[in-house]
DNA sequence: AAAACTACCTGAGTGC
DNA sequence: TGCACTCAGGTAGTTT
């Protein structure tokens, strides 16, 4: 499952093969996904695609009467390949273009999902509620401060709140705790301004990181040419139970946060 | 209103 | 080799 990194790294790769060509053809071979893909995506055909951006996780391909969005949920991809690829299992949703190729959505455990939504993006009811990207300046210490004033909830929980930030997924939520020296259980109304403003610019470098080296690579993420990110080998504690800490001898601890694996430095963040 | 919980689904890995 | 079980990157929607 694509974070954020993974999901501005796809969205980066499938840009160039999408935008200024023609949808030659769309086809649903698998509509069960977390919302049933409808008949109305349709429309796309023949339409040329005008521009892609990206909301939260959500990725938006713009046409001229609509735009489609896509979420890859915990296990989904997107792949371009020339039309004459043979089809894998789980290739669930194809664009085919009029330059030959085509965009693959696949995704094994389909909390994916394909909409299509004609008018204003921003009142849609997926999006409107998002709170600020965490690479402009909306996403600022005062915000994060401002938002966890008394709030009794663990912090880990907070940033990964989508109202809070947007894009803290498990591993970068555990990732910019431990460069923050922060406990990912203490409560959001305990962590100090001091390091609230620290939280925040890890925040970014994180994510920043993360998208400059393609993304991280776990189990089924591929990049959309089928190239694995490399973030991986650079993660301090994210799926290092047991192993030393980067920065002291101690050992990283899993412990469990809202049914989500947390790793962290028992000395290094208190 | 906020926090906690549930649901969606397949596949990889582990222990017996 | 097979079976039972646990766990996995997300998040909308429901309940407390």
């Amino acid at each position: 499952m694509p974070e954020l990194p993974e999901v501005e790294t796809t969205l980066r790769g499938i840009t160039p093969h999408l935008v200024g060509n023609r949808v030659a053809e769309i086809e649903i071979r698998e509509s069960r996904m977390r919302w049933p893909i409808e008949d109305e995506v349709l429309e796309m055909e023949q339409q040329e695609i005008m521009s892609i951006t990206r909301r939260a996780k959500y990725i938006l391909i713009h046409t001229q009467t609509g735009i489609l969005i896509l979420h890859l949920g915990m296990s989904g991809s997107l792949r371009i390949c020339p039309h004459e690829v043979e089809l894998k299992k789980h290739d669930h949703f194809i664009m085919r273009l009029d330059t030959g190729m085509e965009m693959r959505l696949h995704d094994p455990r389909r909390f994916g999902c394909v909409l299509w939504h004609k008018g204003d993006i921003t009142a849609h009811r997926l999006i409107k509620n998002l709170g600020p990207e965490p690479l402009t300046d909306a996403f600022s210490a005062e915000h994060l401060v401002t938002t966890s004033l008394a709030k009794t909830t663990t912090i880990k929980q907070h940033i990964m709140n989508n109202k809070t930030v947007v894009g803290a997924g498990n591993i970068y939520a555990c990732e910019a705790l431990f460069s923050s020296g922060i406990r990912p259980t203490r409560a959001a109304g305990k962590v100090s301004k001091r390091k609230l403003t620290i939280l925040t610019e890890e925040i970014k470098k994180v994510l920043a990181a993360a998208i400059t080296q393609g993304g991280t690579t776990l189990r089924d993420f591929l990049r959309e040419d089928g190239q694995p990110g490399y973030f991986k080998q650079q993660l301090n504690v994210y799926d290092r139970e047991g192993e030393r800490c980067r920065n002291c001898p101690d050992t990283i601890k899993r412990i469990v946060i809202s049914a989500r694996s947390t790793f962290y430095c028992p000395s290094c963040q208190k």
